[in-house]
DNA sequence: ATGTTC
């Protein structure tokens, strides 16, 4: 008997077991891909080119075991939004392309002792004050502007510039991957010309699906993880989604420039330009991979800002110390980066650049990289929803070394482009609608944005983290609700 | 995502 499968227009998925689906190795492809998905998420995947591109990325030097796309997966930039691929350090490459323009973008959550309760009444004034604190929106500035040099140090040193300067403590370095300093960062990889987009962007949200919102614990679904975590229903959170803003783009394109003068016999392989990669060894791998680990440190610092910026608002509005409201860094997760990691494939241990694009690492407990804090329980996953659906606390799954590199979904995924939101939406009506029908408090530079990201334009958040917790990749912890948001 | 079109 055959197994079952699912067509979508010309791509056959052939169901490996309940939500996991592969799409079998053929012609060029160098591995088989798969896909973990329920099927109307599968339904909702198959709309747009994810399947082709997840397809495509297995034309990639080095690419191991398969490559996957997660439940939220949609259409990107040549490698799908909640890809993975992993990339034979050694032999195989490095890809800017996968990695995309954004380096670093990613989530971190803070924890706050304040219940809903206490916060009740001050929506307004917490919206209007944030908004008036944290820079957002293209151009706009930065928490910090200053020359290149304070550039530099950021892009070598990360979260630890932020602690020298009064922007952090001790343990917020402690609740970052890394401890917010990546290892192999070189600034002199790094252009000038992304320098001088990042000097008065350090500590802004910037634009498009970026924001900081505060929520309130809605659930926590595992007691003793979200002890651990410490988490609890009815407490006040704050969550902040940005990257590495215009340096980070920067690099990024000035990467995919040199690629196509130095590596171009492998870029005319490639079935699409847009995964551009350097061959694992090559000088333009090591440089890359240089710059890159340079702008995840930025984008650290970048969120590390806000978050420091956040706490002096909340002192403001509460009229007490944020000491005192005991606002802790839960962890902070990338979103959008590849990383040299050691991986056990057929008993052997080889070394992987790991690319996660729209995909966050969800180690498991025990994992020597997890924070001594949630070592026994696993990492924090933080995965955030729409506007107004709000977000997820997960933990790294038993699984996810088997089955994902170490890896989950990053958020809800988008179901139809921009272009095709702002058709749909009229921003002004969608934030009226969050606040007289939901009573979330949103502050946008630009009502586009709020079109852009208004809540129907994504998946189901619940149904994309229900097959995380199902696969045992990433686990359920507790669920949050939007309470007010701001965004560019 | 993005000095929102190299």
């Amino acid at each position: 008997m055959s197994q079952p499968t699912f067509d979508a227009d010309g791509i056959t998925l052939e169901k490996v077991r309940e939500y996991v689906w592969e799409i079998p190795q053929e012609g060029d492809m160098r591995a088989p891909a798969r896909v973990l998905a329920s099927e109307p998420l599968l339904e909702e995947i198959k709309e747009d080119k994810t399947l082709e591109q997840i397809k495509n990325t297995t034309h990639l030097p080095g690419i191991t075991k398969y490559a996957i796309c997660m439940p939220d997966g949609h259409q990107g930039y040549g490698f799908p939004v909640g890809g993975v691929g992993a990339l034979d350090a050694e032999d195989g490459c490095i890809s800017p392309g996968s990695v995309g323009y954004d380096i670093n973008c990613g989530v971190r959550m803070m924890r706050t002792n304040l219940t809903y309760d206490e916060l009740r009444g001050n929506e307004r004034e917490l919206v209007d004050s944030l908004f008036a604190n944290v820079p957002s929106g293209l151009g706009g500035g930065g928490i910090v502007e200053s020359g290149v040099d304070t550039v530099d140090e950021i892009l070598a040193r990360g979260v630890d510039w932020a602690l020298e300067h009064g922007h952090a403590i001790e343990s917020d370095l402690l609740h970052c991957e890394d401890e917010g300093m990546r290892e192999g960062a070189d600034p002199s990889k790094v252009s000038q010309k992304a320098k001088d987009r990042g000097k008065n962007q350090i500590g802004s949200l910037g634009s498009g699906n970026h924001f900081l919102e505060v929520q309130r614990v809605t659930d926590v679904f595992d007691d003793d993880v979200g002890e651990a975590f410490g988490l609890e229903e009815d407490q006040i959170v704050v969550l902040i989604h940005c990257g590495s803003r215009g340096l980070g783009h920067q690099t990024c394109n000035d990467y995919l420039r040199k690629i196509e003068k130095q590596h171009k016999g492998l870029l005319d392989r490639l079935p699409d330009k847009e995964l551009a990669a350097a061959p694992a060894g090559s000088q333009l791998a090591e440089d890359y991979y240089g710059a890159m680990n340079a702008a995840i440190n930025f984008a650290w610092v970048n969120r590390q800002l806000i978050m420091h910026r956040t706490r002096e608002v909340f002192e403001r509005v509460f009229e007490r110390p944020w000491e005192e409201m005991e606002m802790e860094l839960l962890y902070d997760v990338a979103h959008n980066i590849a990383k040299k990691e050691v991986h056990e494939v057929d008993g052997e241990n080889r070394e992987l650049y790991v690319h996660r694009k729209g995909a966050t690492r969800a180690f498991p407990a025990g994992h020597p990289e997890v924070p001594k804090a949630y070592r026994d329980v696993g990492q924090p996953v933080i995965i955030p929803g729409s506007m107004g659906a709000g977000s997820y606390v997960l933990r790294g799954g038993e699984q996810s070394m088997d089955l994902t590199f170490g890896s989950t979904a990053h958020g809800a995924g988008r179901l139809m482009s921009r272009t095709q939101a702002k058709n749909e939406y009229w921003g002004g009506d969608v934030r009226d609608e969050l606040e007289d029908q939901q009573g979330i408090y949103v502050k946008a530079q630009s009502g586009a944005t709020v079109a852009e990201e208004a809540p129907g334009v994504y998946k189901d958040v619940d149904e994309v983290v229900r097959v995380s917790d199902a696969l045992g990749i990433g686990d359920k912890v507790a669920r949050t609700f939007p309470v007010c948001n701001i965004k560019g």
